[in-house]
Formats: structure tokens, C-alpha cells, sequence
DNA sequence: ATTATTTAGTTGATATATCAATTATATTTA
DNA sequence: TAAATATAATTGATATATCAACTAAATAAT
């Protein structure tokens, strides 16, 4: 059976566009000052967000795993971006909650985000963004277990 | 300015068809019972390609740091699948070897790796993975530093 | 030829990823 | 209701990611 290499395979694509894009993305944030991460501004939109979403919903919807997410805001706790408290009613749950300070850092990472966003996907049509999610789909379905 | 949800962009959709992508492909290389990443396959497959290739050529085609690659080595070394020695022209070099065990693990794993690959583009024509590829690089190009 | 700069690789510190085990609580079942 | 099971979150162990600092050797500049 033929084996292509590695390098010249669709996934080699994939994993280079959002490598890169997630450099990028990070080097622009990076200016703000702040030192703080892609993954945590996007853990810290969910929460605010959803002000009620779980430790094991954020985990799914940034896949990643609960322990990660645990200790992602633990860090954000740390450096009081994020407020972490029990749940009164389910008390095998936390409520978290953007502080004053994580909520400023938002209104100036968002910006930010919608940029990187706009420069990725400079000079693609909304065709050419559709066709790119369907086809993106196709490979979710195919690898999704059942 | 309008702010998309994370979870409605493209590079969302890219994250989640790789992320899937590796789980099942970790997935059914864990079958063969080797205890190895995906990642240190597609380390030694580059090893074995080009034998002497630099860890600074393999961080920069799995997109990892050199530290990082330092220490796959490492454990791949430990674990008797790349042997690594002095280079004797350039004496800052490492030449890096696939053992006979790593060989053989190759073998067998190589195999799930061509699975996984058809498994993931089922349903998709030669056509489809063409525009894929371009629109995936018109991300690439957009997000490169110059 | 000596010095300065660049390059290849390693190491340290800290954060994140992954899996397994654990704790505490909630829910279901007998 | 008591016991069994499921769920939410944490913790431990180990690997990997990232950045900075460092070592050693090669190459370029003076």
C-alpha cells in the first residue's frame, strides 16, 4: 500500500493553517501586554458567555480535557480574571464569573480576536468559507466515533 | 464591531477536525499496544525518511519547538526506537537513527496511519481534497509573517 | 588569526495535555 | 430508604509546549 508522506497529506494542512494561525493570533494578542494566552481569553469568552456553563462543558466545547480546564482556571483565578465559587445547588459544581479586571481584558483581547480573524481569512469569499466548512465537516463526521 | 462566538468560526471547525482527527488516529494506534503517540511516529517516519535530517528540521516540520523535539528524542531513545550519536562533521549535530525495534514498530504502525487517513477522507473526491487544500492555504498565506 | 556572530542542541521554569485515581455530591435502582 | 451508579471537579504522574538562558561548535567579520 502507498504511504505519502506526513507533510503532503490534507491533516499536514490543517495542522499548518491553524499552527499558524494560532501564532499569529497569539503574537497580536501579545501586545496588549497582558500575558495571557489565546486559550484562556476563549475559556474566559465561553464564561461570560454563558455564565453558567460547567468545568466539563467548557472542556467539550474547547477540547480539551477537564483537568486542563481545571487548571486553566486556577491560573485565571490566580491572577484574578476569573471569580470561582460553589454552586448552591448543585455542590459538585463551580460558578465562575469574570472579575472587573478579566471583563476589561476581554474588551480589549475581543478587538483583537475579530482582527485576527479578518486577516486569516483576507480575500475569501463567503463561497469560499462555506465550501471550507462543509468539506471541514465531511473529515468531522468520518473521524467522529459512534 | 460584530463579534462571532468562537465556536461558530472556521478555525473552530479546523481545530475540531484535527482534534478529531488525532483521537481517532491515537485511537486505533493504541490497538497495536506499543504505548507511543501519534507524534512520535510521525517523528521517526521523518527520521527514517531523510536520516540525516536536523531536530531543527523536525520541529519546524511537526511545528514544534526544538525543546520539544529534544525531549520526543529523548524518550524515543530511552525506549530503544532511535538510537542518537555525534555528528562527526558538524560536532554540534546529532545523527539520529530508526533501531530495529523502532523499524518494526514502523511497519506495523505505518499501516494504521494509511487506515486512518482513508478513514477520515471517506466520501471525499480528489476534487474536494483539492479545494480543501487550496482554501487551507490561502489561510497559511494569510497568516504567515513575512 | 582573533573576535564576533550564528547555529544546533540542551536545560530550566512554568503551563498545558492526557490518563488514571480520588473525592464529594447527585441520581438511579433495588 | 439503602445501595449502586453516575457526575463534577480535583489531584497525581508523566509527556509535551513555550520561552528564555545556556553550552559548544561552526562560520563570518575585522
Amino acid at each position: 500500500m502507498h504511504f505519502e508522506s506526513p507533510s503532503k497529506t490534507i491533516f499536514y494542512q490543517i495542522e499548518k493553517a491553524i499552527k499558524q494561525y494560532r501564532t499569529m493570533a497569539q503574537v497580536n494578542l501579545n501586545q496588549l501586554g497582558y500575558n495571557v494566552t489565546i486559550n484562556q481569553i476563549l475559556l474566559m469568552i465561553q464564561i461570560q458567555q454563558q455564565s453558567d456553563i460547567s468545568q466539563v462543558e467548557l472542556a467539550n466545547l474547547l477540547f480539551k480535557d477537564v483537568a486542563s480546564v481545571t487548571r486553566m482556571i486556577e491560573l485565571l483565578v490566580r491572577e484574578n480574571l476569573v471569580q470561582r465559587a460553589e454552586n448552591k445547588i448543585d455542590r459538585r459544581k463551580k460558578d465562575l464569573k469574570i472579575t472587573k479586571k478579566g471583563g476589561e481584558l476581554l474588551n480589549k483581547a475581543i478587538p483583537v480576536i475579530s482582527k485576527n480573524r479578518a486577516t486569516a481569512q483576507k480575500n475569501m469569499s463567503e463561497d469560499e468559507l462555506q465550501t471550507l466548512f462543509k468539506l471541514l465537516n465531511k473529515i468531522i463526521i468520518n473521524t467522529s466515533k459512534k
